[in-house]
DNA sequence: ATATGTGAAATCTTTCACAGCG
DNA sequence: CGCTGTGAAAGATTTCACATAT
């Protein structure tokens, strides 16, 4: 069901209509419609029924969708109806605010291995977990089975831990560093750069 | 030039394309192609050629583009050839790593003002900056000036924030909450949540 | 009455393929 | 010869509009 086919766009809308149903619930709303959860994402409610619709009949016609029912089908869906140990590549500031993040474990994310390669900063605690040597990065990330990893270490590093992390099974990369990995087809990658996202605005600015 | 009627998805690549190009030019070379382009970001040489085409004629035939020439003139599209002076609202853990990131200097962004609302925080330092009192974020946002924002203050509070910030004259807003704003049609908003990056990923694994 | 699920139509985006220029 | 810029074709995505179910 969660089949190739479907086209990357409509995965890349279903988890923030998780996000949207994720509030409502939280503001005790039984049953929201299409029409509810574009308004508040700002897709058309033909789109999200549609995309809906991929992956089965998930609403009433009449009264809508069962607000917890959609979340627990959108959740196995995308996967997350179950915990995602993670590894943290580089515990600078930034490793240091994600370590940090209450938002992960909310949704079914735990970091479990936090790297650095930085001798200041291996040993030292970072989120409750104990940074270890980039070293025995493929090691340990192998022995714990990890799949998904954070790369937070400066851009000229990036390629090589990536490389060390495909090495070590992993199969979703989320960088934030500014450059664009080289990984085998089955791995996946995200990128969050912030500068990308202001130019994207400044582009309409004046 | 830079009108509206260049489609959304465009204006989205343009940034990436000059990423490249800027890596490209600190390699030392002086000239690519469309296909080299294409080859290091994923994308097709034709798509970036039509890309680049709604802007002008910007490479030479049997020759390629000058790298210089392109980043430059990919700076004017965007609006980056010049430096834009930004708001941070929230300085928390992710606060303070934005907050001595070097990644926006080297673009053009520079953070001008830092705010917060708890009394803990306000009156000490954060990347070369004394906190504000979010209190004073609306007459000083638009004394400064100031027309993008960037918001890492908890969900709850990232509406409220997002308001001020409007009625202090912001235009575009890079919003750190996992919430979406609601804002007039003038205001541009870009999210950046990890979450729905995993889930991305997330939806492909088994 | 109300809101889904869905073919068909409309629109948007990408790729093709080649004329034309250096 | 190599590579751009670009109409035209192909393909993908979104919207429309309505039959259908509660």
């Amino acid at each position: 069901m969660s089949d190739k086919e479907i086209p990357d766009v409509i995965v890349g809308r279903l988890p923030r209509y998780l996000r949207a149903l994720q509030r409502i619930a939280n503001d005790g709303q039984r049953t929201t419609s299409s029409q509810e959860l574009g308004e508040q994402l700002g897709i058309s409610a033909a789109q999200i029924r549609k995309d809906l619709s991929q992956f089965g009949e998930f609403g009433k016609q009449g009264t809508g969708y069962s607000v917890t029912f959609l979340v627990s089908q959108l959740q196995q869906i995308l996967n997350v109806d179950r915990v995602w140990d993670m590894a943290l590549v580089g515990a600078g500031d930034l490793g240091h605010a994600i370590a940090h993040y209450q938002g992960f474990a909310d949704c079914g994310f735990r970091i479990a291995l936090v790297f650095d390669s930085d001798s200041q900063k291996i040993g030292t605690h970072v989120g409750g977990f104990i940074v270890q040597d980039s070293a025995s990065l493929v090691a340990a990330v192998k022995a714990a089975k990890i799949t998904i990893a954070m790369i937070t270490v400066p851009s000229n590093s990036a390629q090589m831990v990536s490389d060390q992390l495909v090495q070590a099974g992993v199969r979703a990369i989320l960088n934030y560093a500014p450059v664009i990995l080289n990984v085998p087809d089955e791995v996946h990658v995200q990128y969050i750069d912030p500068v990308i996202h202001l130019q994207r605005m400044t582009f309409y600015l004046d």
